[in-house]
DNA sequence: CAGTGGTCTAGACCACTGG
DNA sequence: CAGTGGTCTAGACCACTGC
């Protein structure tokens, strides 16, 4: 189970003495332990080996399994923690990240009501426009690393706070991980949709891009959103990442600013 | 020069052994060492002990004088450099930062050009419409949690790039801080305002919130922009906290998308 | 009470910078 | 080469959770 640094000298413990100028080659790249054990560890994640909501091996446990010092792991379990893919709950363990909780319901969604916070305006109405097989155009097949005439999912739906329909989205998925996903699926899950995405498929959305634009809705769009023509909404193109950077999820999304905003804290 | 903790029982070194249960109280709250002694290096960064791109002191010195060990003020700057007050540079030391940087000109700046990047437009040219003192109405006042009537200064400005104008740009800052600012003085300055602001008046912007939305121009916004009043408008309301968490600037952009987006990473 | 994460220390060594 | 930040270890103790 030991494992061995990259091409460089930077292995800890015993063999740190004499290892070091070995070939003539300039040392490639330096990669402290603690970044190669993070890499280990997602690794598990990756494979399923830990499952959302579950917690993984204790500090010490880690620290054994990966022959390390304590700190070591907990400096890689650090990172992964403030890249939110773990959780750390004092006293109790670590566990994996999961869009399933409560309190993390709308991480990805940045949409505030001008008063107020989107708990106070009441659950989310999620209501299925359409949902169906089709095939990724040049655009979308960039967008998700497919080729184009590569089989994709569609969808369309529309979310209601406080009964105001507010957000139209359209979503493309790639068909291969997301096989099985209907309409009927869709609208019988009340609750994230990325949260149905981890228990059903096991995909988890690690991380999202953002463009966002100001635009004049089509006729379709302004039907759906009931607001007129001239009202001008946020079009907000989104890719999601699963783990290694591969996007799963092309997303875009028209949101009336009416009476909400799209609330970014800079830092 | 030895500090205290607060009202609990978690000072460290020789003092640990003892000192556990004294007064009855439930103890109020826990705050580590190494959260002390953020508080002590941002306290100096406030007061000015060390100033935008100064080194500060090695953290052998600073664990000499604030008399705990280089990990525990290592925790500490590792915290302030994730905030972005501080910046580490392996081999020369740790600095304060500074929005005048070439690489981080643009930290607050979201919106990118559809194809390439901001530096890949040439620099900014920056145009001082107006800049007036005027009094806060309800609004402003809130926003820069002054009273209404208090003295502010005005200023509207359009941003180019690549010789299209593509933001506009009305500020209000409260004008006692910034006594002394002129349109010419502004005018004058090519580079980034908040770097402006530091050398010439000691703010240092740390952070801000925004609130977009999508709007339709007026006339004079339509006009300075040269869009026409039924292009959709990226709105933008910025305000900007100084050190602890002192609002400093209330900023309302209209940014036009039409070769640009407001680019955001989820995470 | 045992087990978890959280803090703090002390000391060794490594990687990077600049004179 | 000395000085800086960066990594790693080992061990002690604290705070929190749940049985």
């Amino acid at each position: 189970m030991r494992h061995f640094p990259p091409m460089n000298n930077n292995s800890p413990m015993a063999d740190s003495s004499a290892a070091a100028v070995s070939a003539g080659v300039p040392t490639p790249a330096f990669s402290p332990l603690y970044q190669q054990i993070k890499g280990l560890i997602l690794q598990s994640l990756q494979s399923g080996e830990w499952k959302p909501a579950e917690s993984i091996p204790s500090e010490m446990e880690l620290a054994a399994r990966y022959r390390v010092s304590q700190g070591t792991v907990r400096k890689a379990i650090d990172e992964l923690a403030s890249d939110h893919l773990l959780v750390r709950r004092q006293g109790k363990g670590t566990f994996v990240a999961t869009h399933a909780e409560d309190h993390v319901q709308y991480r990805f969604l940045k949409l505030m009501p001008d008063r107020g916070d989107l708990d106070s305006e009441g659950p989310a109405q999620r209501d299925i426009v359409d949902c169906k097989r089709s095939r990724a155009n040049a655009d979308i097949a960039r967008a998700l690393a497919l080729r184009t005439g590569d089989a994709v999912l569609q969808v369309r739906r529309v979310l209601s706070f406080g009964n105001t329909p507010t957000i139209l989205e359209d979503l493309w998925l790639p068909a291969a991980p997301f096989k099985g996903l209907t309409a009927e699926r869709l609208a019988d899950y009340h609750g994230p949709m990325y949260a149905l995405f981890e228990t059903e498929f096991g995909v988890r959305m690690v991380r999202a891009d953002e463009k966002i634009r100001a635009v004049l809705p089509d006729a379709t769009q302004s039907q759906l959103l009931k607001v007129s023509p001239s009202t001008p909404l946020l079009s907000v193109e989104r890719v999601a990442y699963t783990y290694k950077d591969t996007p799963m999820e092309l997303r875009r999304g028209f949101y009336s600013t009416e009476n909400h905003h799209y609330r970014n804290a800079l830092s």
